[in-house]
DNA sequence: AATGAATGAGTCTTCATTCAT
DNA sequence: GATGAATGAAGACTCATTCAT
């Protein structure tokens, strides 16, 4: 599922300093766990199968997790982070706030739609109760909503956007927007360009926000 | 899938009163069901679980089912059908485009907002894996969406919506904004209005809608 | 391992009252655990083994016990339960101090000897570990400790014991006397009788705690 | 089974003190295998945490031992073959079979007083299997009964005990005696003198061997 | 000699499903 | 139809042991 899989093959037998295997274990099981998560589900998911994925025993996993379900909690979380640093580093730069929010949505199509699995884990995985959702929604993705929320602020301060409405009500329109836009792509078989749906959905949102006056 | 469909001796059609207690038993069990999932999510919820809450024996579950899983389906269908129903009797009548989807966002929100166990059922648990969602999507979910759908064509016909969007797109920033909404509810300890919420949605995506021209 | 097995052919098919299966499960399982316990050992002990042996499936036990440590528990309480009612109910209308002595002592040996693995799982099970012990020694060995101590308080009293020395060391010496010689029975390949053994014990200890003018 | 069994390359005999690290590990073993088992109980001991506590890594104790049951064999044997080496050299030039009777309850009690850890192995992790206490009882263990058992025999033939009871018996009882003596104090919360017992018991013991001439 | 990361066999426990009553 | 005791397959987790370094 990555390079350099698994095969005794792949480590060169005299390498200088080497040591490619040092620490890369646990990543390739936090990799491996979402893949299988992606593909049978979380409650699907059998820690032998993401050992084996992984190409590692059984056992090996606890030398690094404490159990199955810190392992899981732990390659969402691990993979949301790579998804909101990559998100940050985008907009560093960015000031323009229709601007803005034409990156993010671009970088949330964009990111989804380049690794399946990860979508297939959020758009679904991620949702499997109430009290999962609740523990991970109050950690990393309220830093996504507020990543949102300012750039709309900001909007409304300077005047581009139309300040009669809760800043709230239009992240959630935005990002429920682009998340149902992910789950219905995950969901179809045809296998159409996800991020190509950035442009009309920004348009749409930025014109519901647009000032009665500042017509574009 | 629907009711009716695994009795050999189906209900009496005329039994005056005692019928409360005939074919009673398998909507209580799908009440119980919907119940349990909400409470312990969909792959955590046992049939004994379910059978304690709906006052039968496990086994008897097995009379009216095929097995667990067909039987947590057919929960999550008829919960939805009914969900359904009301929509369609609400919109009974309802002509101009803009008042229809204001009242598939109250109804949409205010449904949610009575019954939080359907809610937590539908935003979490109905997503645990994509081959369970597909299969929701594909039957009922796409009734939803065709209605929304529908109803913004209307508009773009009528001239009152723009046209320069496509349907699809439009349906996925309206329902993903109300689904988001319901989301955040169910997430969030504080009890507000749910309902309260459906204006403004509506406001901001209308006005996303707005043709140039048309300044409401 | 006791009577009726079982075998499918034990049960009389049309017994009329009948239900001699009711509740004969869990002692079944217990006294399974009994020998399981002697021929493997407490901790060696599975308990796929152990209702292979009771003829049950492995669910089955734990419709009857919480977990494996709980049913090995019981099975120890039960079986020294019953050993103590009998020792109880033997000492009945016996007062003289010798006398109640040498029936316990008969009574510890004969127990012990009629049933062999009883008298392991006491000998040896019994100690695996001090926390183990402690907890059984508690409640149910001091139990039988008081009726030793009791008995030779009463002697002391009546002046046919020696009153110089305490009861809690003449007990101790009792009991060890008795204890030491099970242990060596179980350990011993020969099958000599124990209860054989009971006489000379008392006979020492019962002169060890003559009161000097009383000779014998 | 006994030092110097298992390493091809012997201690050095002459080092001067760096030998103080030369085979000194082995010992660590030992001495941590029986702190360990005495905390947690011979089958609850670990491996891991053997190594831990002796300084050395898990793999280490796989140089000296073949395998764990080996290894605390080897620990329980090397304990008890020097409380066995300690009591003979406290009875050299001890003569009077009761002095001698006097002197091994005394050695006993003191010697398990003062090492806790190792008496509760003792006491009751060396029990845990008949098959276990049987091997270990056929090898060191009888030399400790026979020891007594000489003693018994000698004052018998010298006439200070009377001769109508075996001497196995009088071993029996008096082993038991202290053993069962060294129980209850393990059990004990209190911290009592475990030595001062041993004169009441032997006390005991010696009035019940008493011949009836010999008023002591 | 010493290490300790990795292994994987072995077991308890859960729970959907069956079926005799 | 209804029951619920019994089943047994499945899977997480532990830990003795190995072996490359």
């Amino acid at each position: 599922m990555k390079p350099a899989d698994k095969s005794p093959v792949a480590t060169p037998p005299n390498e200088p300093r080497a040591s490619q295997a040092r620490g890369e274990k646990p990543q390739r099981i936090l990799d491996a766990a979402i893949a299988v998560i992606a593909e049978t589900g979380y409650f699907q998911a059998r820690v032998s199968d993401i050992a084996d994925r992984a190409g590692v025993a059984d056992g090996t996993i606890y030398l690094y997790f404490k159990n199955k379900e810190q392992m899981l909690m732990a390659a969402i979380h691990s993979a949301f982070a790579t998804f909101l640093a990559n998100a940050r580093a985008a907009l560093e730069g960015v000031t323009d706030p229709r601007e803005r929010l034409r990156t993010l949505a671009f970088l949330h199509l964009e990111g989804m739609g380049r690794n399946r699995s990860l979508a297939v884990v959020f758009q679904t995985e991620l949702r499997q109760s109430a009290k999962f959702l609740r523990q991970f929604s109050q950690e990393q993705l309220i830093e996504y909503f507020d990543l949102i929320r300012e750039t709309v602020r900001a909007g409304q301060r300077s005047g581009v956007f139309r300040a009669d409405v809760s800043d709230k009500i239009v992240a959630n329109c935005f990002f429920g927007a682009l998340d149902e836009m992910v789950t219905s792509w995950i969901l179809s078989e045809r296998d159409y360009s996800l991020k190509g749906a950035a442009a009309p959905i920004v348009d749409l949102v930025l014109h519901g926000l647009n000032t009665p006056e500042a017509k574009p």
